[in-house]
DNA sequence: CTGCATGATTCACTAGGTGAATAATTACAG
DNA sequence: CTGTAATTATTCACCTAGTGAATCATGCAG
């Protein structure tokens, strides 16, 4: 790992800060058409995923988001007040609220595969096809260099301490 | 604008998901460097500006910032308190308070040129300079065409209500 | 001088998130 | 079987960042 004083080779050490914002724009490209759906980005990842895994346990969530467990009742409450989720308890292990999409939160997650298409056009518009393959090509390997291939659409966890 | 249901030519629609994952991935590094320095990266950019124009009233940074005047007298509370800028009535006009970067304010700019330039070396790290020099021009052009060109590296703003 | 505009500040409030403590339940060693 | 430890969900106090309204001092046009 390189550390010199001018590591990036002559080019000016704006890679970093170009993510920064193109990032900050796309979540918020993103987080106008949850908008539309009464749900927040976090909302809407957790929707995704208990759609992916239904009867899901709150612990398992929160794992899987890398949330505490104490974060993960409050978007519960919340997607349960709005009747996209539902909480039972397991028959098997009564400490476990197993959860689920309701009519409702499938509608909502199938809403949502239609806001990422919308964003991505949103995003790619201006590139050429060719141009966006490109860039989806670094962006995964990025990504895969950094470990970062999680299904979460949240932020960046951890590393704040 | 293309709205069809599959808009991105086949590919699955994940730009805008790598671009928030990296760009929160870019700022959580910025934000460990700056943490170093014991500022946040808002406060950073703050650094950055004044130091660019020194003299500059906090209505003036407000602007910049596209912040709230309210909002740039906390930062400056926490920023004056941490000895890295000073707040000095205009002679001119009493109203404005000039802002000006102390000794320590100027010796954490340049720490941040070098925080920065670590950020970019972790960031790129895996790929080679070609594929580096390549995003650079795909996210430059992505950029340009979004106009967020600006200075700024706090969050993307507006477009939260 | 009067009245309005502007810069800074304070204040109450919100949203999102963290960590500790607690209650209910289950697992398990002896 | 019994008591002790671990696990799940929940509540609570707290924190940080940020917003918008109200206030105060100052400048400026007429």
């Amino acid at each position: 790992m390189p550390a010199g004083p001018m590591p990036t080779g002559g080019r000016p050490a704006r890679i970093g800060f170009l993510l920064s914002q193109l990032g900050a724009h796309a979540t918020e490209l993103f987080a106008d058409q949850t908008r539309g759906l009464g749900i927040t980005p976090s909302e809407a990842g957790v929707v995704r995923i208990i759609g992916r895994s239904p009867g899901i346990s709150q612990r398992e969530l929160s794992d899987t988001l890398g949330s505490v467990q104490s974060r993960v009742v409050a978007l519960i409450d919340r997607l349960e007040g709005a009747g996209l989720v539902t909480r039972t308890r397991s028959s098997a292990d009564r400490r476990i609220q197993e959860l689920r999409l309701t009519e409702s939160g499938v509608s909502v997650l199938r809403s949502l595969r239609y806001a990422a298409e919308a964003q991505e056009a949103a995003i790619v518009d201006g590139l050429t096809p060719e141009q966006a393959a490109e860039l989806f090509g670094l962006l995964s390997k990025l990504s895969s260099l950094r470990g970062l291939d999680a299904e979460v659409h949240v932020g960046y966890r951890d590393a704040s301490r």
